[in-house]
Formats: C-alpha cells, sequence, structure tokens
DNA sequence: GTAGAGATATCTACTTTGTAGAAACACTGC
DNA sequence: GCAGTGTTTCTACAAAGTAGATATCTCTAC
C-alpha cells in the first residue's frame, strides 16, 4: 500500500477473503478463498506476511480464538476487516474501475492499435 | 507480475492506460490518463520503470515516433499492447472479480462482522 | 507419559514492484 | 550559442510479494 493509501493486488485479495469470511477468517481460510475463487495457487507464507502487514497498517485486527472445542492443532488467529480496511478496498477499486472505464478488451485487436 | 501471469497494482493502471491510448501512448499521456481517471498522483520516473518492465515482459511493444513535425523536444517513445498483455489483463481482473463476488461493502458494518 | 500426527502459525531470505527526484536529451526559436 | 519546452532515462531506495522451512500447540494411540 503505497502513500495514498492504495492496496496492492494481493493484499487487495487478502483483504477480501478477510471480508468474505465475516470476523472469522484466519490464515488457513484465507488461503482457501483465495485459491478458489481466484484459481491461483498460494503459498501460506504469503498470506501470513501480507495479514501481518495489513494489521500493521489498521486495515485489519486479529484475536487469537480460544481453542475449547475438540479442535486439534494451534490456536486460530482470526481477523476481521476494520472500517479502515474497508476504505481502502473503496479506494481501491474506485482507481482502477475509472480507468477500465470504456475499455472492451474484445475491442483491442491483434494490432494493438484498437477498434472502433 | 508474479509467476501465474497477474499484474500488479500500478502494472494494471499503466497497461490499462497503454490501451487507453490506442497505440499512441506515450510517457506523458499514460501519466495524465492516470491522474485524470483516478485520481491519484503519478511521478513520470513512476511511470517509465513500469513501462519498460512491461516491454520486458512482453505485454506492450514500444517503437520511436518520428519527429517530423513541427513539435519542440525529445523523440515521443509510443507504447501499444500485446496480445500477451490483453490476457494479463483478463487473467488479473478474473482472478480478482472472483474474491469481489458477492461482497458488499456497504453491508460489512462498523464492528468488521457483516450483516445478513 | 511418550510418540506420532494433524492443524496452524511464524520465521528467514530473497525477488519483484513501486516510488521519487534528478539528470540527460533533442528540438525550436531567438 | 542560449533559453525554453517536452520528453525520456538514470539512480537509489522502499514496499509488496514469494517460497519453503521450521516452530508451536493439541489431540489420539499406545
Amino acid at each position: 500500500m503505497g502513500r495514498d493509501g492504495l492496496l496492492g493486488a494481493f493484499e487487495e485479495l487478502v483483504l477480501l477473503a478477510v471480508v468474505r469470511g465475516r470476523g472469522e477468517a484466519y490464515g488457513m481460510t484465507v488461503r482457501r478463498e483465495i485459491e478458489e475463487h481466484s484459481g491461483r495457487a498460494v503459498t501460506i507464507g504469503a498470506v501470513y506476511a501480507t495479514l501481518d502487514r495489513l494489521e500493521a497498517k489498521g486495515l485489519v485486527e486479529s484475536r487469537l480464538g480460544s481453542s475449547d472445542s475438540a479442535r486439534r492443532g494451534r490456536a486460530r488467529r482470526h481477523f476481521r476487516v476494520q472500517p479502515a480496511g474497508v476504505e481502502a478496498l473503496e479506494l481501491t477499486r474506485g482507481a482502477r474501475d475509472g480507468l477500465w472505464e470504456g475499455v472492451d478488451l474484445a475491442d483491442v485487436v491483434t494490432d494493438g492499435r484498437g477498434a472502433s
């Protein structure tokens, strides 16, 4: 995220996955969500590195889940989006949409010059 | 652009500005286009660095404009998108759209948990 | 109670992208 | 030649993205 509050490409995906998790997202679900909905492969290290950065910037917040249940394994760290995170998503999308507006890729012929 | 062919956030903006230029884009117009349509400030160095990288990856192609006219200044370097560039844009948008699908930010209340 | 195995998080080292500002270049008109 | 204008190139750095290995915790089986 640069000085102007816009998100990097992967930051945006991670943040969206957190939003989708409705407050219950954690590392592994974020990874799954991105893999399923975007089709791209994701390493777990990339996810956490990004989540940490988003938290450092105040765009998400994390809390440790209680390991009360019959679950195995280490305690989950749950993430939820913060108001600043929602704003960053809006800004990022808005800036990009402005440039996509009126662009039709089907229109861009092979010589790269575009038609119509 | 990672190993998987997706564009970085700024790469995408630059590439879109090139598409919009319909083969006549050059550094300064790319900058203007991004500033006008996205609202964000852009330095010229950032634009050229990115254009060079996009060209190195075969997503755009550049040619030197003839300085035939009564124009002043150094010759323009015109950029046009290549088929691989169009494909990268499609892929990038597709991956992201998959995650945006069903997300309504107005729906994400301040506690970050989301409604409905 | 020790050994595995499963689920998750953290660490380390690195590459690629993104950014800023200054400098160089080429041309025109005087 | 000198100044002005439009443009590209260079340099050095900061931020984001990536991969793979390792550490931690909890449960179950023995």
